[in-house]
DNA sequence: CGCTGTCGTTGACCTGGATCAAATAACGAC
DNA sequence: GTCGTTATTTGATCCAGGTCAACGACAGCG
């Protein structure tokens, strides 16, 4: 914990020296162009862990980029069923669907101590008419947060509990390897409450499939984290029991 | 039917006269803007039930509006499970998840006979850079079409079989108000199966949910139009059932 | 240290909706 | 119109996973 905290002090704390400039808001622009936006970021927000970063309904006033740690996003709908969204983790951008009428439309809390970076919108906004590749990847990340919530879609839709787990595991794996770093272990901040809401199971459910792939061979769980021994088993029950439509 | 093709060559073929432009792309842009916008638009190029208007892993040429009738979007797997992910009607536009790697990541399928506009994505994207009010617009409705994915994965994460049908009744009965039409009948242009695929249950369990509400004086079935007989029963039975997470 | 609250695991049971099956209804081709 | 095909409804079973309940493992605290 301390040794984490005095590295993220040594790390730089401009875009243009950020190691996940190429996730981020950044990549695709010119150092010149980086510089423009780095002015006008507040880089390494400290927040606390289920600190509210911004709640569902506030003005749409920053978007937000994870420097690290990880946050969720949640709705609440107007009968008080809450679901959890997403969780997001270094390089991410939280806030994107505010746009349309600019207000939040989920609330974002951590899941652990985290860093973020704060981006104003207004000057965001202004700086993104000066800068077409600020266009271009600011549209990229928003068409892929739709592709990445349209995938989604489809494990909640097609696949069965033991399915939901198995390709959950390996997309946070996969999004580790994005970020450089090892497949595995995969550190599971959030809770097995939280994990089922997303994944819509009960969290009894969640905890008997987690022990029956420990018990497999397929994943080892110490704490939080979880060891992928054999993704290749993992990759198989992330596809196996889901429904196919018929015809 | 004669009458409706009839109608629609009646409609003016323009943005600046179009019924949906407060719908649609032009939406927000100033007369002059909304000239040159219409000049890089094909206006309702036709297409016939289940044809496909762009494919999966298709390069990312157009994006589409919908001008009259009414298209599905499906993504497939690796696994090949099939998953619908919207149904999309007039003022809709279709193939915003493209931008991020400039291709298309679903296949979008006319359900009827129906008339797009089709919008080249390179000549959007120079009038883009332009036209700072053509941009709000785009990612306005981007933003919007993440909300919306959002909802989706609230209701399908969190309601019950009963639930999920309301909810789809409430929305698409809200839809054709905001394009000034009567709130019912709502039309279901797409087949008990893909309503039974987008919602993630079995079509005989869409079959006798939808019985059930006729049976129960909520709505009145005839063919594929779903008249809506008393809303605020469809509105109670749209949350009731539905999970709430512990604690 | 024991007390208390939170979180996770495990077991026993039950139900909503999936699955299997069969009858009807609607549609299109000729 | 008739026939073949496809869509939809209805009925009868079954099971994955939800529900209820008890217990174990920690963590913080006085």
């Amino acid at each position: 914990m301390v040794a984490t905290s005095l590295q993220l002090e040594q790390l730089a704390e401009t875009c243009s020296h950020c190691s996940l400039r190429y996730l981020c808001l950044p990549y695709g622009l010119s150092h010149e162009d980086i510089l423009e936006l780095e002015r006008l970021v507040s880089t390494g927000v400290p927040i606390g862990a289920s600190d509210e970063l911004f709640v569902q309904g506030d003005p749409l006033e920053d978007i937000y980029a994870i420097r690290d740690g990880s946050m969720k996003t949640v709705v609440v709908d107007e009968d008080g069923l809450e679901q959890i969204l997403g969780f997001y983790y270094p390089g991410d951008l939280l806030g994107l669907d505010g746009f349309a009428d600019q207000k939040h439309h989920c609330t974002a809390v951590a899941l652990e101590p985290t860093h973020v970076c704060r981006i104003p919108v207004a000057r965001l906004d202004r700086l993104v008419d000066k800068l077409p590749s600020l266009r271009h990847q600011l549209m990229r990340l928003m068409s892929q947060a739709l592709s990445d919530e349209e995938k989604l879609l489809l494990t909640l839709g097609r696949k069965n509990s033991m399915g939901r787990i198995c390709s959950l595991l390996l997309t946070l794996s996969r999004r580790r390897e994005m970020r450089g770093l090892e497949p595995s272990p995969v550190s599971l901040s959030m809770k097995r409450l939280e994990l089922a809401n997303f994944l819509s199971m009960r969290l009894e459910t969640v905890s008997r499939v987690l022990t029956r792939l420990q018990r497999d061979g397929v994943i080892r769980i110490r704490h939080n984290d979880v060891d992928i021994v054999d993704p290749e088993a993992l990759r198989a029950r992330s596809s196996q029991g889901a429904w196919v439509a018929d015809q």
